[in-house]
DNA sequence: GATCATACATACCGGTTGGTATGCTGGTCA
DNA sequence: TGACCAGCATACCAACCGGTATGTATGATC
């Protein structure tokens, strides 16, 4: 296993854990034995257990920043874009394969709130504002484009948004998952509510990014 | 300070102190320390952390339950209900003295989840459940009202509801709270948009559930 | 072939965790 | 007056935490 492979393992096995619980409750213990990396090579790599989750939150956001560029791609109409939001959202809340709750560990970042590192707020906080200038993006051309009715603040909708989609996970992780399709249907109505979408389009625009597997 | 006092005061302080961070990080010894009690009389009173939880929960949503008995109380129209309901959310969210989140421990309370325990995950849930039952109340009192416009589903637009409010401590505690009042204005138009309230209503009914302090 | 840095592996550390075992103390009741 | 018991207080425990100190295998460089 080359250095950079170890490295990366060791990311994506902190995501995964952290996806499934929070920040607090995982050990640095549990990442090493998850990724088949000894403690020695874990603190090679990384200065702490900080370190490697600011690490991996960029990380997250690289991949994550790559999806939402081609799901908010200025090719698609802004009704496209809405829907493919929606979509990219639903498909990174909920696995479909185990019908469980992944919840998204630094977009829906608040759930790891609790911790003293400051480190760690900041990493988490630029997280959110990132995922709020994407609604903000969409908000505006939905209003260039006049889908939108009454008045609308973009920055405040866009916030709404943000949390809204910051409390989707948490919820469905309490209460369960018990029908996907009733999930993305709630997406897609608090998005079109949130944004004041006009009626008329509700569910009118057929998704273009990629496919929905539930 | 008597048995009865004892074990308030436990309850009283582990909810303070899973409200400011999370049930993992706060410890059986912190609790003890805060609440001026030993672990001796801690594990008299409460058999184990677990259980003292699931006590504490019940413990703050018969508070909870009196307090939203009082502001949807069918002696007030439900416009007033509305805006109380709001107003009741913005003062358990945020701390106008200190300006800070408090985050509400159970009312949202995905931000407690990734432990293990399945009792703890149970009293989340329960209380959860309890807080959509309550949205669901107002949004039918809304329905009956002709307040609502469109055809509404009030159980969805209940279950939006509950995600919404349980994504806004995390939210606020990540990016802060620079403003109370836009937090107490992005909370009411969360709620309009997402309850589909008339325009003709947005803003025009004063509280009548206590006092704003912001 | 000697040197040397990278990339780990192993063993260990002090501190903290939830939980327990036992001792003590003041009030109640026969 | 002595037995009894709820209501703690104190001391302690194994397990685990994040982090470190040190040893070692391996490939590149001169």
């Amino acid at each position: 296993m080359s250095a950079e492979e170890t490295r990366h393992r060791l990311l994506e096995t902190a995501l995964e854990l952290i996806w499934q619980s929070n920040y607090n409750s995982v050990g640095v213990n549990e990442i090493c034995k998850q990724a088949g990396v000894t403690k020695g090579g874990f603190y090679h790599h990384f200065e702490s257990k900080a370190h490697l989750f600011c690490a991996a939150s960029e990380h997250y956001w690289d991949n994550i920043k790559r999806e939402l560029d081609t799901v908010l791609s200025p090719v698609n109409t802004p009704l496209e874009q809405l829907e493919n939001l929606i979509l990219f959202i639903f498909r990174n809340k909920f696995n479909a394969e185990s019908a469980c709750v992944r919840g998204s560990p630094f977009f829906s970042a608040g759930l790891q709130t609790g911790c003293e590192e400051p480190m760690i707020n900041d990493s988490l906080q630029k997280m959110s504002q990132n995922g709020v200038k994407y609604n903000l993006a969409l908000v505006r051309s939905l209003m260039a484009g006049g889908y939108l009715e009454g008045e609308v603040e973009a920055e405040r909708v866009a916030r709404l948004l943000s949390q809204y989609v910051q409390g989707l996970a948490g919820f469905a992780r309490v209460n369960g998952c018990p029908c996907l399709e009733t999930s993305r249907k709630d997406i897609a109505e608090a998005f079109y509510r949130l944004t004041g979408l006009k009626r008329e389009y509700w569910f009118a625009t057929p998704p273009t990014w990629g496919t929905c597997k539930a």
